[in-house]
This record gives structure tokens, sequence and C-alpha cells, in this order.
DNA sequence: TCTTTTCCTGACCATATGGTCAGAAGGAAG
DNA sequence: CTTCCTTCTGACCATATGGTCAGGAAAAGA
């Protein structure tokens, strides 16, 4: 009943109560907006005193940024799934599967994701100038490099993006919507399978390759 | 210079302060989230003292309710030019013009709508529950029919009913973040008719309407 | 064992915020 | 003009919140 009280190393206390902050902050945040969000909350979600937050970070802004940039990682590393394919229906359906993945398992990430954009981008306003503009352009240019080898119908590179993002972040994001219209219940592991398949179908058609 | 010190009627003051009140919150909803806006800026926005929004709205609670009914409204507005129509290519079409316009034109809204939804939609979970669902539906029910007639794809409907939401929400949520891949700059006339065609483009032929 | 460093936390503080209220100001009605 | 009702607002209050700090506990190092 009792878990071992073997005594913790330095370094193993530091990592498990960062993570353990981390993960009940992705969580507050996603629930409560950065404004909403208390660090008393994410305290007791935590498990920990509040002072003991301010121990590990700074403010709660250092916590908020630390949130979203693990975010961002996830999200770019997504993107490997595209490059070293042999033409769009591979690459860009495997995106499609990769960050529909992302939207079921870390459909918090997702939301503080959006509200951060959303309120401008306050803290992460760098990467989107820096890291984001340089795979997009880079993606876009992979796309554009698919379309004059006349492997795709020729559409708007980055229009393209926006949608694959759109659509797969939509059933993180807007989640509790579609759990409602499903009648309260959340998606099961079929209709994961069959959202993940009509989205596919669809921009891939969409896109000249079905 | 100045403005004409005609007396205003209660009625007119009423209802000027009221919208005032509303723009103001909408703004500052959108671009603080429920629980990082305050009354005070919202009262500064609207250039009225803070104790005069609460002869007006009782709580905070009030006025945001208000603000995210108003933005429903519009979103089940746009929802006419679907109906009445004798096909896909014409009805989803007209759809997405609709949904894109008032992402450009109502991106505020758009942007407390999402942040609502996100949290859980503690406010409007009965009109999800209610009128959405209701809507939802119905338009499911239509376009099934469209499949059924062989006018379109055999696509699931609900899928695309939120593809549909996602990719037009796309342009106001995440508008911020287009505008900074954009250069930073907003997106022009002849881009945003080049986004609306896109998007129209790709999910038309996504349905096989094209 | 003794010292040093890191980890932990209850108590506390300054500030900001949602909301209240008494009373002034100004149209409406007679 | 007088009365009534709506609109308006500065001053105020209770509370919640982010953040601090002194000192205790515990691990690391000597």
């Amino acid at each position: 009943m009792t878990e071992p009280p073997r005594p913790l190393k330095r370094t193993e206390i530091r990592a498990m109560n960062e993570t353990l902050i981390l993960q009940a902050a992705e969580k507050v945040f996603a629930e409560a907006g950065f404004g909403g969000a208390t660090m008393q909350l994410i305290a007791d979600m935590a498990g920990l005193p509040k002072a003991n937050l301010h121990y590990y970070f700074a403010t709660k802004e250092d916590l908020y940024r630390r949130v979203v940039q693990n975010i961002f990682e996830i999200w770019l590393h997504a993107a490997d799934s595209m490059d070293n394919a042999p033409g769009p229906a591979e690459g860009i359906g495997a995106y499609i599967d990769a960050k529909m993945e992302i939207s079921r398992r870390h459909p918090d990430g997702s939301k503080v994701w959006a509200s951060e954009v959303m309120h401008g981008a306050p803290v992460i306003q760098d990467y989107l100038e820096t890291t984001l503009r340089d795979w997009t352009k880079g993606r876009a240019a992979l796309i554009q490099r698919w379309i004059d080898e006349g492997k795709m119908a020729p559409v708007n590179p980055d229009h393209l993006l926006y949608m694959l993002w759109a659509t797969t972040q939509h059933y993180a994001d807007f989640g509790h919507q579609i759990q409602t219209l499903n009648g309260g219940k959340p998606l099961s592991d079929r209709q994961w399978k069959a959202a993940k398949d009509s989205v596919k179908t669809m921009i891939l058609r969409g896109i000249g390759v079905a």
C-alpha cells in the first residue's frame, strides 16, 4: 500500500518535481487559460505547497513559458514524418496521422498553444518569427516541389499547411464541442480512426492525391 | 471638432452604452481571455468608469455571457447560406464563403468562442447541447442526402462539418500566427481571396465536387 | 560525525480585482 | 417648476493572488 520510502537523490527529486509541476501546469493552463490559472490550483493539482512551485519556477510566467516551449518541441517533431517521404500521399498522410495522434494524446498542450497564439503569442513570438517561420518555409518548398513534379494538384502550399494544422488541432482544441455533439461521450478508438481516415481522405483527395 | 451635444433619449443612451461596452468587452475577452480580462480594462476601452459597467451588467460573467451569445447568433446565421442550395458545390461553397467572411470581420468574436469551448464551455454548455446539436444534426442529414443522391463523395458528414469549422475559424483564431508567417503584415484583400479560394478548392475537391 | 548545500514550507505582504453604495446629475412626466 | 425615475460615478471594501522570506529538514560532501 505504501510506496517504498527509498531516499531519493537530489537530481531525482528535482527532475520528478519539475515534471510533476509541468504536467499539472499544462492541465490547469489548458483548462483556465493563463489569466484564469492560479499558482495555488497548480500546486494543489501537483500535490505540493505553493511556495514549492516558486522554488522551482520563479514566476507564473516562467512556468507558463516552459509549458509552451515543451509543446512547441512536440509540435516540431511531428513534422519529421513529412520529410523523407517519396511523395505527398505518404508525406502528408503521415503528417496528418502524427498530428491527429498528438491531438489525441496531448489535448491540453494543444489548447495551451492555441490560447497562447490567440492572445498574440506574448511569450513565444520570437519562436514564431524564427523557428516556425523557417519550418514553414521549408515545408512549403517541399510541397511546391511535389507540385512541380506533378505529384499533386497545384495548391497554395501555405494554405494547405494551415488547413492541416487547423483540421488536426481542431480535434484537441474543440474536443469538448465534439464530445458534446457525440452525445457527451469522448470519441472511441473506432471513432478516432474514423476521424483520422476522414481527414486524410478528404485532404488527400483535395490535393489531387487519391 | 466637438460632437453635437444633442440631449440623448434614455433608450438611445442605454442602447449606445450597451453596445459600446459589449464591443469593448469582446475585444478585451479575445485578447486576454476571461480570466485575464478585467472590468477596469473593458471600462477604459469603452471610455466609461468601471462602476458604470456594473450598472448595465451586474457581473463580469453576465457581460461575458452576453458577448458569447452574440457571437453564437452570428455563427448560426452563417448557416443559412447552406440551406436552399441545389447541391454541395453551391451550399458548402457558400458556407465556406460566409464563414471566411466572419473570420475576417469578427476575429475577436471567433476567439472568444474558441476560448469558451476550449475551457469546457462553462457558460454555453446548454447551447451546445440544444441549439448546436440540432443544427449539426440537420446539416449532417442534408449532407447525407446529397451523398445518397450521388451529388458528392461519401464522406462522414460530421467530420466534414468539423473540417469546415476548423479550417475557416483558423484564419481568425490563429490570425496572429498567420500574420507572423506573412512577414508580420495582415493578409491583404488579394491574400484573403486566395485563402478563400484555396480552402474552397481543396475542400470541394476533397468531397468529390470539383 | 560535522559542515555545506539543496530542498521544503507556513506565514506573511503588497497589490489588484470584482463588486457595492450613497449620493449627484440629468432626462421624463405632470 | 416640481416630482420621479433612470443614469452615472468616486470612494470604498472584502477577497484572492503572485510572490517573499526566515528558518527547518534532509541529502551530499568531507
